[in-house]
DNA sequence: CCCATATGATTAGGCGCCATAGTATTTAAT
DNA sequence: ATTAAATACTATGGCGCCTAATCATATGGG
């Protein structure tokens, strides 16, 4: 994702701020840090998936499937619906699908009503996965956020719900692709 | 980075947990709140410097040559110093600067006292893109964070850093390579 | 009933990032 | 002088993601 080994500090920007002086580096170093604790977690959590044979793309579509299966009893979802769920596009979940199929973590039906369409659903090897990869890797996050107290945990809850809102209320601004 | 449009929230867990009993609802959404603003983020902020023809890659070896050139008055980096800061693989900055250089952002020449190496210096399109591209980047993450008091601020970065630090003491239990 | 339109899945092609493994060159160490 | 280490680079490949185009199927209005 990001990475910058050691974070730019208050001492790297001085220079800087005569040329940029609207800098606040109180907030680029928290932009910083923000990034790189999550980089850091990614990349651990992205390894022990790796381990077991998924990437954090695959994990969540099997999660999702998962979901689907405990609600609806087996029914399966659609690459669509997948790609909806996930927030890639359609083509991106084709990819993935190819992959999950391939690796035999997924198995691809074609729906009877509507032929148009594909359902999914994980196989016993899938589901297998899971029930290994599941426990353990929710562990690690539990153990994680072990140190930070309950009022903490909330804290923090809030405080990236607030960021969060800044985000969503301010895309222009932010460029994001409107969409 | 890692999507899943609507986080899973305890409603989607709590089938979950008969069969996965260990499972800490409170971490795995603190976890997964994380990391979905975390991934906004950068999304947002990669559109904005993909508007300019950069990278976060890039941008961050922009960065880093210009630190470089501030401090020591343009003597520029090498490749592998710049792979080090960057925590990427020598190779990895190899196609970085091809890309950089094709681009006109940087220059590489050879070092006169050690000709294994290169030396890289930004192109006067390279600085004044950082011109450009530098005061509104930043203007925007001062904005982003504008919602939060000083006070928020600090507990935040703290809360971070307890999670960063948590992070660093258990590599071996989060998988990450020793490396 | 038919055709325009929408929807679903896929393919093709591309880019960025990143890694490993291997090569050539040069320098350093013994 | 020989070996070891360092530097840069190339080749190759994987993953994730995209856009654009294609094909098959549905659907609804005329």
């Amino acid at each position: 994702m990001f990475y910058m080994k050691e974070l730019p500090n208050e001492e790297d920007f001085r220079p800087l701020v005569p040329e940029y002086s609207s800098l606040d580096t109180s907030s680029v170093m928290l932009f910083y840090l923000f990034l790189q604790v999550g980089s850091d977690m990614l990349t651990a959590f992205e390894s022990y998936l790796a381990d077991h044979g998924v990437s954090q793309g695959r994990f969540i579509v099997l999660l999702l499937l998962l979901r689907s299966q405990m609600r609806n009893n087996g029914s399966g979802l659609s690459p669509s619906e997948l790609a909806k769920q996930a927030g890639v596009t359609r083509a991106t979940m084709t990819g993935l699908m190819k992959g999950l199929q391939r690796d035999g973590f997924i198995e691809r039906f074609s729906h009877d009503g509507d032929r148009r369409k594909v359902i999914v659903r994980l196989t016993p090897k899938g589901k297998e996965s899971l029930n290994v990869i599941f426990p353990d890797y929710y562990a690690r996050i539990a153990e994680l956020m072990n140190d930070l107290e309950d009022e903490e945990r909330e804290k923090l809850s809030m405080l990236l719900h607030k960021v969060k809102n800044k985000m969503n209320s301010s895309k222009q601004a932010l460029a994001i692709g409107a969409q």
